[in-house]
DNA sequence: GCCCACTAGTTAAACTTTTCACAAATTATC
DNA sequence: GATAATTTGTGAAAAGTTTAACTAGTGGGC
């Protein structure tokens, strides 16, 4: 089933069964069918043929799908089959803390410089991680073969970080700025709001509750 | 436009269009267009009218939506009109992050409590927000009014904590473990998977670029 | 080697969300 | 007060996504 476009929806779902299935791997399970992955993982076993099916056969029918194997397909579709080296830009409270984060989150991705304006933190060390100045964001991501961007400096900046990242030719973005941003063309940027996160529980407690109990 | 269920895509719009009017209101403008929105914001005009026709009509043919007014009516919708206290369980780098980052996001989100299970770790106050332990989160979190809980355990923990919280009433949380979670029927979960994020953006450096230049 | 149970891949239907297009309402202008 | 210029609110069309139902392979048991 060869298709255009693959919608995002479905590969970030693809992340997901590629957790799953590491679990069943850790677990000594050697295949899966779809309906047991769903069951398991409270997901459609329809959905998942579907995603799969858009990236090739991997299946065997009467079988299921043999956990290594899929493993490996899913790694390499994912591009987690080699290290992704990531810039975070913005050395203050939140960007130093994801930096901790995904520096202890085992997986392909290191965070290999932090950039800030402020001459007081550039030259610093955070976890192992130098800080370094973000006017000389291009030639410092080419030292360290940077090829993903992290935006974690306040809303009224992140614009221009964006363009300055965009001009050295960075391809993928992830931007924790609460502010609608301009994307060039060149970009992926993927934004994590985690105002509009906490607004939305905020909704949801300010609803009153239904009366006939039906699900909201 | 009365509705049965207001989809979360519209309510997550709804704290964006809040932010935007802030700006506007700061700007010290008094009315504004739904179109003079949507260029700004690069939205789409047709649908910032139906997400609030949704709630009700706020605009006036003719002139647009007044920014004050519509400021109240969508704070009002939203619940931000009143406090919420947050907790926090697990006070490890996320957890700590967190609290750090929303308590300095000026908004009606005060972190009251941090919950952990490490006896180390109780009783600490980590930037003026004391540690609790878990096993006594009823009854902090009555003490404390909290109404939103934060989940930033270790994914292996993430399913316990979330009966935890969710037996002792709090209906609203936000998870930030990277595991899909048994919601219980009294709870709104909100999850943030920050490893998901990352590996989507992987997923589009891996992409061979298309060589008719079409937006992927 | 044939049948049965199982399960992937796929087509079609159902549902959701976005976008379009226009009638209805409002203000400014003459 | 009639006319023109706006701009909302909304019904209908279009686009996108999920779910259900079906067809076609596959392997184990006999």
């Amino acid at each position: 089933m060869k298709v255009d476009k693959i919608s995002e929806l479905t590969t970030n779902r693809l992340s997901v069964y590629l957790r799953c299935l590491k679990q069943l791997a850790g677990a000594g399970e050697k295949t899966v069918s779809s309906e047991g992955l769903a069951k398991k993982f409270h997901l459609n076993s329809a959905q998942i043929r579907k995603d799969l099916a858009y990236f090739g056969e991997f299946g065997v029918r009467g079988v299921g799908y043999y956990i290594d194997e899929l493993r490996e397909h899913l790694t390499k579709i994912l591009g987690l089959d080699r290290p992704h080296n990531v810039a975070i830009i913005g050395a203050g409270r939140l960007g130093t803390a994801l930096a901790d984060y995904y520096r202890f989150a085992q997986s392909n991705f290191t965070v290999a410089a932090l950039f800030d304006a402020d001459s007081t933190k550039i030259g610093q060390s955070i976890g192992g991680v130098e800080v370094f100045d973000i006017n000389n964001f291009p030639q410092t991501a080419e030292r360290f073969s940077i090829d993903v961007a992290v935006i974690a400096v306040p809303a009224e900046f992140a614009q221009s970080v964006l363009q300055q990242i965009a001009v050295s030719g960075i391809k993928a973005v992830m931007n924790f700025a609460p502010i609608p941003l301009q994307v060039p063309e060149s970009v992926k940027l993927k934004t994590v709001d985690l105002t509009i996160s906490l607004e939305s529980l905020s909704y949801f407690l300010a609803q009153p509750p239904l009366a006939n109990g039906k699900k909201n």
